[in-house]
This record gives C-alpha cells, sequence and structure tokens, in this order.
RNA sequence: UGGGGGAUCGUCUAGCGGUAGGACGCCGGCCUUUGGAGCCGGCUACCUAGGUUCGAUUCCUAGUCCCCCAGCCA
C-alpha cells in the first residue's frame, strides 16, 4: 500500500496554514503524549495517524514521542515498552525524539518556584474535601481558601519542604492563583503539584512530588517547542488553563492546544479503564486477546496496520461526537487482505464425501491458484482423493429456495477439482444423522482442462481426508451485544459482554500446505474469511484466528427466507 | 439555573452565499470455477422557527437536542 498523504481535516488545515504564514518560524513540531498506564487502542492509533501522519506530510515536520508519566502510582515500563512496540508496528517513527514528562521534573519545579514568586501560585492545606467544598459548584462560585494569602516566603519554603518529604501525603498541594470565582471550574485555583510517596517507575524515589497533568503538560510542550499539541474534546475547557500556565512560566514559546473528537466504534470498549478491567478480571485473555480494539489485539488477529491507518485516514477528524460503524473498520481489513493473502482451502465443520467412482487407492495433485488478485503469487499443489471432507454448511438434504450448493441429485463444483454429484447419504441408524456423503465425480470437468461449458451453479472448499491436516480456529464476535453508548452508566457494562465472542472450533481440517506456516501469517480461507496463524499454533497442533470473515452473500439471502 | 463544545444520508465525513459530494452500509443488476473479488445503477441528509439576501447548509436572531467539566487522574 502506497503511503499517501493524510487525509484533509481542520487540523491539517490549521497546521499547513501556520507552517505557510510562517507562525513557528516555519517549524511544525507535534507530539503524541501516552501515559504509560495502559496498552494503546484503536483510539491511539487515530492520534498517531493524525500526529505522526502530519509530521510526515509537512516539510520538515516531527512528532515527538513523549511519555506523560507525572502519576507513579499507575504507570510501568512493560506499558513504555509496548506503546513503542506498537506505534513502531502502526509505521511510524519518532526519529529519537523520545521523551519524558518524568525528566522535566526539576524544570517544572523551578517554575513552580518561578510561579510562586510571582504571587502566581500558593501551598494549600486543605484537604480534598475540604477542597471541594471550597470549590463551588457547576452554577455556585468557590470561596477562597484560607491559604490563599499566605506569603510568598513561607509559600517557597512550604514548597521547597513539600519536595524534601517532610510532609504526608494529601497534607499540602501547590495551587494555580486564578480565580475561585470563575464561570470554568477549571480556573478554580487548580492543583498544580501533590504530594505522592511513591516510587516513580523511573525517578525512583527521588521525588515524592509530582506536577499535575494541566501544569505538566503545557509546560512539556513549551519545552520540546512544540508548535501544535493536539488533544480530545474534554480538554477544551482545559485550553485557557493550558494558555495560563505558559503564559506565567514566561516560556519562549507558546504552543497551540487543538481539541478534536476521540473515536468511537460500535460494539466495542475504547476507555483504558475498561480495557485494563477486562483484563485485570480476566474477562479476555490478555492485552492481545483478538477480541480486543487494542493494537496488540487487532495485530494478533491479523488486521494489518496499513488497513489500520487506511482506517484512520477515512474516518476524518471532527470535533463532533461520533460513533464508527466496526463494518468500516472490517472494509478495510478486507480490502487490504484480498488484495495481499494467499488463499487456501480450510474445512471448519468438516462432514465427509466420498466419491463412489473414484479409485480407492488414487490420489492426484490439482493445480491451484495462490491469489487471483495477484498473479505473482503463482500456484500450488492440493492433493485430491476418494475421500473427502466438505463444510457441513455446503450440504443440505433438503434444500431452501436459492440454495446452490450440494444436495441429493445435484452436481456442484469442488474448487480446482472436478464437477460431482450427490448420489446418496448415509445416516447414523440412532441419530438419523448424517455420516457420509456419496457422490460420483465426473472426470472429464477436471478444473482447468474442460473444454465443455458445464455450468453449476456452485463451487465449494474441501479437503483430501488422507491429506488434510487438523486444526484449531478461533471464531471470534463482536465483544459487546450492543452499542457502548447504549448502555445506561447505572448498569454493569460487563453485563453486555456478548458470552460468545470467541468461539473455538476444534475439529478443523486445513489443506497440507499449511504446515508450513508461521505465527502472524495471514491468508483468505476460500468462501470463508481471512485468517492468520496465533501466536498459540504449534507444529503439533495449528491454531488461525479469524480476522474478519468474507461478505456472505448466501447468509443474507438465508436470513432474508420466511422460516421453514 | 454556570461554563465550554457540537448538530449534514442508517454510520463517518466534505462543503466557507450559487441550490448538497465521497466512503461504509443497504437495495437492484452484470460478471464469476470463492454466493469472494470486480463492475454498473439506485437509496436516504442540511435540528427547528424566524430574519438578511435575487439566492442560505453556509450570515443574523431565538429556540431545541446531544456531549464535556465540580480528581490531589490524564
Amino acid at each position: 500500500m502506497s503511503e499517501q498523504a493524510g487525509a484533509s481535516n481542520f487540523i491539517r488545515d490549521i497546521v499547513a496554514a501556520d507552517h505557510t504564514s510562517g507562525k513557528h518560524g516555519g517549524r511544525a513540531v507535534m507530539r503524541f503524549p501516552p501515559e504509560p498506564n495502559g496498552y494503546l487502542h484503536i483510539g491511539h492509533a487515530k492520534s498517531i495517524c493524525l500526529n505522526f501522519g502530519l509530521a510526515r506530510d509537512i516539510p520538515g515536520g516531527i512528532c515527538h514521542l513523549r511519555f506523560d508519566d507525572t502519576n507513579p502510582t499507575t504507570e510501568n515500563p512493560e506499558y513504555v515498552q509496548a506503546i513503542q512496540d506498537d506505534i513502531r508496528w502502526l509505521g511510524f517513527d519518532w526519529k529519537g525524539k523520545i521523551f519524558f514528562t518524568s525528566d522535566y521534573f526539576e524544570q517544572l519545579y523551578d517554575f513552580a518556584v518561578r510561579l510562586i514568586h510571582k504571587g502566581e501560585a500558593y501551598v494549600d492545606h486543605l484537604t480534598a474535601e475540604e477542597m471541594r467544598a471550597y470549590r463551588g459548584t457547576l452554577t455556585q462560585p468557590g470561596e477562597n481558601s484560607p491559604s490563599r494569602s499566605r506569603a510568598i516566603d513561607e509559600n517557597l519554603d512550604l514548597f521547597q519542604r513539600m519536595r524534601s518529604g517532610e510532609f504526608a501525603d494529601g497534607t499540602y498541594v501547590l495551587r494555580a492563583k486564578i480565580d475561585m470565582a470563575s464561570a470554568n471550574i477549571n480556573l478554580r485555583d487548580p492543583v498544580l503539584y501533590r504530594i505522592r510517596h511513591t516510587t516513580h517507575y523511573r525517578t525512583g524515589n527521588k521525588w515524592c512530588l509530582y506536577p499535575a497533568y494541566d501544569y505538566a503538560h503545557p509546560l512539556s510542550d513549551a519545552i520540546e517547542g512544540i508548535t501544535h499539541s493536539i488533544c480530545t474534546l474534554e480538554f477544551e475547557d482545559h485550553r485557557p488553563l493550558y494558555d495560563w500556565v505558559v503564559e506565567q512560566a514566561e516560556t519562549p514559546h507558546r504552543p497551540q492546544q487543538i481539541e478534536f473528537a476521540r473515536l468511537n466504534l460500535t460494539s466495542t470498549v475504547m476507555s483504558k479503564r475498561k480495557l485494563l478491567e477486562l483484563v485485570e478480571k480476566k474477562l479476555v485473555n490478555g492485552w492481545d486477546d483478538p477480541r480486543l480494539p487494542s493494537i496488540k489485539g487487532l495485530r494478533r488477529r491479523g488486521y494489518t496496520p496499513e488497513a489500520i491507518r487506511t482506517f484512520c485516514d477515512h474516518i476524518g477528524v471532527a470535533k463532533r461526537d461520533a460513533i464508527v460503524e466496526m463494518q468500516l473498520l472490517e472494509h478495510f481489513i478486507r480490502e487490504d487482505l484480498n488484495k495481499r493473502s494467499p488463499r487456501v482451502m480450510a474445512v471448519l465443520r468438516p462432514i465427509k464425501i466420498i466419491l463412489d467412482n473414484y479409485p480407492d487407492a488414487q490420489s492426484e495433485e490439482l493445480e491451484a491458484v495462490n491469489n487471483p488478485e495477484d498473479p505473482s503469487a503463482g500456484m500450488r499443489k492440493v492433493p485430491f482423493s476418494r475421500i473427502l471432507y466438505i463444510e457441513q454448511d455446503d450440504f443440505r438434504e433438503d434444500p431452501p429456495k436459492q440454495f446452490f450448493r450440494l444436495a441429493p441429485g445435484r452436481e456442484v463444483r469442488l474448487r480446482y477439482a472436478y464437477i460431482i454429484k450427490c448420489v446418496g447419504v448415509t445416516k447414523d441408524p440412532q441419530t438419523g444423522e448424517i455420516t457420509e456423503i456419496h457422490c460420483t465425480y465426473d472426470p472429464t470437468t477436471k478444473s482447468g482442462a474442460s473444454q465443455e461449458q458445464r455450468k453449476v451453479k456452485a463451487t465449494i472448499h474441501w479437503v483430501s481426508e488422507a491429506h488434510a491436516v487438523k486444526a484449531e480456529v478461533r471464531l471470534y464476535s463482536p465483544l459487546l451485544v450492543t452499542d457502548p453508548a447504549k448502555i445506561p452508566p447505572e448498569h454493569d457494562w460487563t453485563s453486555y459482554l456478548n458470552p460468545n465472542s470467541l468461539e473455538r472450533m476444534t475439529n478443523c481440517l486445513v489443506e497440507p500446505s499449511l504446515r508450513q506456516t508461521a505465527h502472524g501469517m495471514r491468508y483468505q480461507f476460500e468462501r470463508l474469511g481471512y485468517f492468520c496463524t496465533d501466536l498459540d499454533s504449534t507444529s503439533d497442533l495449528l491454531i488461525f484466528n479469524r480476522t474478519v470473515s468474507l461478505k456472505d452473500a448466501w447468509a443474507k439471502v438465508e436470513k432474508a427466507q420466511p422460516a421453514r
């Protein structure tokens, strides 16, 4: 897939215009600022594609990776590593510009001292509960804390002692002195620093004083010379605070915050909190569970970075809340995999076929096309013999209307092989269940070699009993039985989890060429969908994940039919 | 009843005063040794009401609805 410039949107317009006008000296410096307290998901991919895509498309543009690690209680190096892996896998490069807010702690502290000197910040002794009471409500102004008038020297002294570890968690905070009556609650003297006697995964025990997001983020942006600081909508009313911090700190560079709507998808969860909950409660099998919209999950499921990027380019960037249909994501992975994945035959729910007129001891190697979309993919041999398996769905003893597949007395083509005709079935005398389908094959109809133009309504896939390889195939359905937006907040959202989101098919049979597979290899199982070899797969037991099904016209027809 | 945002096909999204475009989806059809892929055609939208204007999705006014904000989370 060629790397094209991302689609136009209002943020690209702003950045491009600023770049052209020379507003930031012709620089375009973006940043992707994850907190290392969880794994990346496709919502992050939207942001990554936006920020790194902008850096890629604007001459001289660059995008920093900055870990916003200001809260030692939730962050750890495992996440730092995973986040880097995922960004690289998605195909983006921070070109050595990797930063950590924790590296700025000393500078941030100095800025705070400056703020105190200027009388723009003060140390407060209110408890969290008291502070809430003083803050007022959405409709009522807050009241000044008694500490608000504390002398500058005393503030300086207390702040230094906060740093030195003299006080317990929660006893003192540093607050900005802005306006307790502001209609914007974020401006009612927000907390800039809090005490946390917790070991930080990078700074260890050097600090017990940690800056808050609203303070650390704008200054980190300013320190790095970020020109456009892109974040999601919920930070829109933090922008006045962002600007206030940068203004008061008198940094030489003033970044600009721009907000856009985060990505939501139907029938899945996207919040870090909920994803964490699924993982911790073992409702899924880890961060890379293929049912999750995490990057690791999508990757294990068989999604390609190209498809995810194309998706991100197509959903657009705007300010209105939106829920994108999962079908759109599925469309782009199908489109990508259709072009690049080799075709193979696999039978998920096998039922035995016996070709009564095919010689018992005989077998032959048939020529099969690896990818009709890509002639360079070449051909392969598929073994054929008297006893075969086909998909249970491809046979009906009593076929409904418009069912084109095999049924008593009917003919179908076996893919790459012959036209066969069903001449009877064998049933289990106890259960009445069909155990074998008897067919005859027409040797004159061998695939490719037939001159006659005999038409059959359907071509079905198959494997040869003597040659097939047993496999497990994991089918995935939506994680939720409804759209996340439809779950009432008072309900336990986990009760809306789809109990059948994972279906393990353990009696599958695949063509022998798949013996050579390796983890992560992607295929189209003909007529079924796109699959990839799972991490759990071994040479003793092949395991495949269904990435996405093929579009199934018959399923639609059948569904539309009146019940029989 | 405070503040900040947002409302365009079923779903995303474009449009920047000249009469609504694209993608997904859906519905037909063609084609097909994957009921796949591909191709062709169709479907449905400017939150409401006034106003300005020759002309309004775009500008103005008044409403309506939706989202976010009262963490020492980010």
